[in-house]
DNA sequence: CCCTATGTTCCCAA
DNA sequence: CTTGGGAACATAGG
């Protein structure tokens, strides 16, 4: 479930907490994740985000990579010795303990000899330039959305902040990427980053359940404007939420000012 | 029973 | 090679 800002606010919370801390003791409570040797012992330096990926280097040099794909979750946990039902994952400090829940099984475990590459060619709140975008997508004929969700391309936007920065620019999901204008990628620059920042300050967006670190709900579904608004009011031009299914997935837009 | 789900990857067809 | 569609992964909830 968590997109760029969901895994950002994660991302600043464990900062806090197990920079240069020891991992005292781990637990892999699923078969399905891969089995990790020697973390035991070793230090975190500074978590990192890169896309929807948690990064944790360690003091040997290597790499935990965490990916939470649909329903992983990350728990903080300092006085509750029962793990959760669908916790798959422990990390033991000697301040707390983190906790991976994923009911579906699907988040991704993974250690690296080194730091790994970017994935991304661009990142929306570092190199976004309308320019080179503008270049990249020029003769890109698949629609917008699916552009901007694609992690080759773009890292960490997913289908609620991509509904929701297209809307934002009056862009229909479904405009081809070698339409839009300089000008328009202009605009999509600078809403992705207010939109992105807006959620990383309301600490993500809980439509079902994304928590943060310590359990609380985001607050940005306040802000929404389109995901999950089927049938209300366009906030811009009044005209009815619709969804469609582009990409394979529920797209929210409005049909009258998303041209 | 039906459908949906904030993600990714793989296979196949056009 | 590019793009789109569907299924798969596995589970919960409406």
């Amino acid at each position: 479930m968590p997109e760029l800002p969901e895994v950002e606010t994660l991302c600043r919370q464990l900062r806090e907490l197990i920079a240069g801390k020891k991992i005292l003791a781990i637990r892999i409570l699923d078969s399905k994740l891969e089995n990790i040797e020697n973390l035991e012992g070793r230090t975190i330096r500074l978590p990192c985000r890169a896309g929807k990926c948690l990064h944790f280097r360690l003091d040997d040099g290597r790499v935990l990579m965490l990916h939470l794909r649909m329903t992983g979750r990350l728990l903080w946990q300092t006085d509750q010795p029962v793990p959760a039902s669908h916790t798959r994952f422990i990390m033991q400090f000697d301040c707390g303990r983190l906790d991976l829940i994923d009911p579906r099984r699907f988040a991704t475990l993974g250690v690296q000899n080194e730091n790994p590459a970017p994935k991304a060619e661009f990142d929306p709140l570092n190199n976004f330039s309308p320019r080179l975008l503008w270049e990249r997508g020029g003769k890109k004929i698949l629609p917008i959305k699916s552009f901007l969700m694609d992690q080759r391309y773009i890292a960490g936007i997913g289908n609620i902040y991509a509904c929701e920065i297209l809307h934002e620019i009056s862009i229909s999901p479904r405009r081809k990427t070698s339409d839009l204008s300089l000008a328009e990628w202009r605009k999509l620059v600078i809403a992705a980053r207010d939109i992105l920042n807006k959620a990383i300050t309301c600490r993500g967006t809980t439509v079902s359940d994304w928590r943060d670190l310590f359990g609380q709900k985001g607050e940005y579904q306040n802000h929404l404007r389109v995901y999950a608004k089927e049938g209300e009011p366009c906030c811009h031009c009044g005209g009815i939420i619709e969804r469609v299914k582009l990409s394979g997935r529920g797209t929210y837009f409005c049909p009258a000012c998303q041209l």
